[in-house]
DNA sequence: CGACGAAAGTGGTCCGACCACTGCGGGTGG
DNA sequence: CCACCCGCAGTGGTCGGACCACTTTCGTCG
């Protein structure tokens, strides 16, 4: 009678959760290295084709990290590691699945505003203000688009959470393509976006965070109205 | 002069692309079979091994699903199957993470519950009151976390937004373990719990959005709060 | 003493073989 | 004629080995 472990499953998913499982107990440290992908496809006692194919869909999770010709190494396991993801599902996601998603940009969106109005520093308000009127001067479409990204980022930089900005992240760059669509459609898309970009700003100026939830909420929540209203084709 | 594609980055992170891009492009559907390993390897030049790394990859992060002996699908692209992996980047944070990740869960928590007081159903209602009922009456820790669970899930469900609530699945499920925890250090848990749950179903009742929100957000900042406070070890 | 280069180590890719399972279609027994 | 069953072809799963590309290290040479 042999030993062998749980029949369950491919070898490759054991295989995943056993990793997951060493990094999970403290076995691998964040930062830290692996062994070989030869050594841990021995000690599993699986080929090391299958090995491989753990490693690298960890990898594709943020979890670990290959340096070829160095070695197999845990990430920080920081937020942006792991939540590099999220910007594919978004990617991936269609019609109303992109309006349940904005609709989860909206809540965020909105607390992260309400923090940062209570804690942005002077010069996070300046850096803001700064994307404000670079979003003013200009009628690029590709530069408004890049301040205006960098305009939430900064504000939500300064809430501190960088779980929730991660997430944001990946929810904010893909879905934002729509809106440059908008502002090629709708002539007064920049005008409207500058005016309420305008007015969270002067909710973070005047340190209101109710001020500032609702401005955000506002703004991510006209967004979704036009898309809801453009899925009707 | 031969035509090899870009040179850039690993095969396998190619491969991946190009199925994600099939995807996007919608040259391959949701539910969609695709070309079986060996014909999509000779059609991007590359070997079995590699994509099998790539399928693999897809896999795990619910894009793609393999059917022993039958063949390669898309997922139906459901917020259920690209979140799932939502649950393993919680189950590996720690820490200050973990206060950011109940924080996220705050956000998104009290804008459903805010979104289900308006749109609740009586059916819906009444099965909220069944698992609070079901929680006054069991001592049971592990089934008094089961009503727990299925009080947020069912209320989160009201709100409409599948999205949200596989986010909210992935988030609840493994965190919920400190509360656990939580019940066995503080005698009270249990009855706060108890009554911070009154408070949110009360709320649906009388259909009432922002009441219904801030009894949510005060519900799950509780927990933020006890957590905060014992990471001071 | 420093810079260069060879060698060992490690991940990346490919190949071919075989196993395990599914699905289908033909053959058989009713 | 129909229903059931079995076997075969197809497909994903696993394995082992070989070789390539890159990094790192250390010894050697100038």
């Amino acid at each position: 009678m042999e030993e062998t472990g749980p029949r369950k499953g491919t070898v490759t998913q054991r295989a995943i959760e056993r990793i997951t499982a060493m990094i999970r107990e403290g076995e691998l440290r964040p930062g830290g290295r692996l062994p070989t992908e030869r050594d841990l496809a021995a000690r599993l006692g699986i080929s090391r084709s299958s090995m491989r194919e753990a490693i690298r869909a960890l990898t594709v999770l943020g979890v670990l990290e290959a340096r070829h010709g160095s070695g197999i190494y845990v990430t920080r396991l920081e937020a942006g590691d792991l939540l590099e993801t999220f910007g594919v599902v978004a990617d991936l996601s269609r019609g109303q699945r992109l309006v349940e998603l904005l609709q989860v940009r909206r809540a965020l969106e909105s607390a992260a505003t309400a923090t940062a109005a209570a804690r942005i520093t002077a010069d996070g308000l300046a850096a803001v203000g700064k994307h404000l009127a670079a979003m003013d001067a200009t009628d690029d479409p590709e530069e408004f688009l890049a301040h205006d990204l960098a305009f939430h980022r900064e504000i939500v930089a300064a809430a501190g959470n960088e779980t929730m900005a991660a997430i944001l992240e990946g929810l904010s760059s893909r879905t934002v393509r729509a809106r440059v669509r908008r502002g090629h459609q709708e002539e007064d898309a920049f005008a409207r976006t500058r005016s309420e970009h305008a007015a969270i700003h002067r909710a973070l100026a005047a340190r209101d965070p109710e001020a500032a939830r609702a401005a955000a909420a506002a703004h991510v929540g006209a967004v979704e109205e036009w898309l809801r209203a453009r899925l009707e084709d």
